[in-house]
DNA sequence: GTCTGTGAAAACATTCACAGCG
DNA sequence: CGCTGTGAATGTTTTCACAGAC
């Protein structure tokens, strides 16, 4: 049914980015009992064009059947090994404020094989407190912990005037991604990955729309503009 | 110092999404007092090249001085009044669980001019409820209330299988913007902007890195692969 | 000399369109 | 006949490189 490709080449970070999308709608659809689905529905269902759908996967092998499309739970078992979601990742959250506790207590991140396996603040009112069953650590026995633990990924959940500081800390002790909370840009060796959660930046790009509303509509109503 | 474009055509999502990542620089910047900032060392603090700095900014005007920079307090201002940040937003948030909980008492939004103004849910045991001064209303309220409290962003809080429901109810009462932390993809008219919040989704892109995180570092030894 | 603003060039991403398979 | 996989064409975004302002 496949055959992987001799040598995958460079794969563009955004088909990296849109294969979890798609994990998403395969998980739903397998929950549904769904077979198969072809490029055209998934892509109806993501507002993502097939042919988008269909050259993504391709880079990475020949899932499909013509004249059927892909079988869901192949595609989906597929893409999983593709991103290495086949086995538990392990995490350590950095900042046990109210966010980082929000943050530690998510079910999703189980639900979907990422564990928390260490909590770090440097309130000395909160070290050796324990939450959901992990010890909270001084950032000091990082570079003890985060190895011993097994750790790869680094929550970051301080203040923005701490988020560089912890950011390199992390890094120096060897983890090489990141999901960054803070509400300000750290930077990292280009073979550290981070990813920023900020809803602020996100209302804020998208209140340029609402603004310029009326254009908007006026380009819907009529698209010759 | 500056001219406004006469006809401000058609301007790149990506770059209306990179303005709100430089506010965060210069408010930083403004913040620690420094008067002027040049793209090459706005730049450097983003991971940015300078001249995508400059291109992105020059489809909305002239903001600089040659041979100096950029005023950071005025090219703040001017970003604001772009993104339409001049004044506060109303939003409403739908689904009071222990995720909708958090984002509304979240202070960084109200921090930056967005304002929660309305609560709903459909648990009638939580109907009536008050959350922060806000009362708890039912999802069949929002016709009346969303218009009423000016509300133009809506938060969809719920679980999965509730927010293509909530964002078709709150599209119906003339939302136009939504941030979605629903783990789905939700789908809307082309007039409605969506944001999706969700951090395992970033996780699972990051984790294809770790896994070929061999190859990187070849790669980042030895660039000429 | 320094740094902006911007056309032109290069790199990158998406869509088209169709041969070929089931 | 329906749908995939994919080169070729198109569209978009980034980077280059330099004239001109301070």
């Amino acid at each position: 049914m496949s055959r992987p490709k001799a040598a995958v080449g460079h794969i563009p970070d955004v088909v990296i980015r849109r294969l979890p999308i798609y994990m998403r709608a395969l998980e739903q659809l397998a929950a549904q009992g769904a077979p198969v689905i072809s490029s055209l529905d998934l892509g109806r269902q993501l507002a993502i064009t097939p042919a988008q759908i269909r050259k993504d996967l391709s880079f990475f092998g020949e899932f499909g059947k013509q004249g059927a499309g892909y079988d869901v739970t192949y595609l989906l078992h597929e893409i999983r090994k593709i991103l290495g979601l086949d086995h538990e990742w392990r995490m350590a959250i950095v900042g046990v404020g109210r966010l980082g506790r929000a943050i530690a207590s998510y079910p999703g991140f189980t639900a979907q094989g990422f564990r928390v396996v260490a909590l770090f603040d440097d309130d000395p009112a909160k070290i050796g407190d324990t939450l959901d069953g992990l010890t909270i650590h001084a950032t000091s026995d990082m570079p003890q912990i985060i190895p011993a633990e097994g750790v790869t990924i680094g929550i970051v959940a301080v203040p923005a005037s701490q988020a560089q500081r912890v950011v390199d800390l992390l890094v120096s002790c060897g983890v090489t991604a990141l999901l960054n909370y803070a509400p300000i840009s750290v930077t990292a060796p280009p073979t550290v990955r981070i990813r920023d959660v900020d809803p602020v930046v996100a209302l804020q790009s998208m209140t340029y729309y609402l603004k310029h509303y009326d254009r908007l509509l006026a380009l819907a109503a009529n698209p010759s503009d």
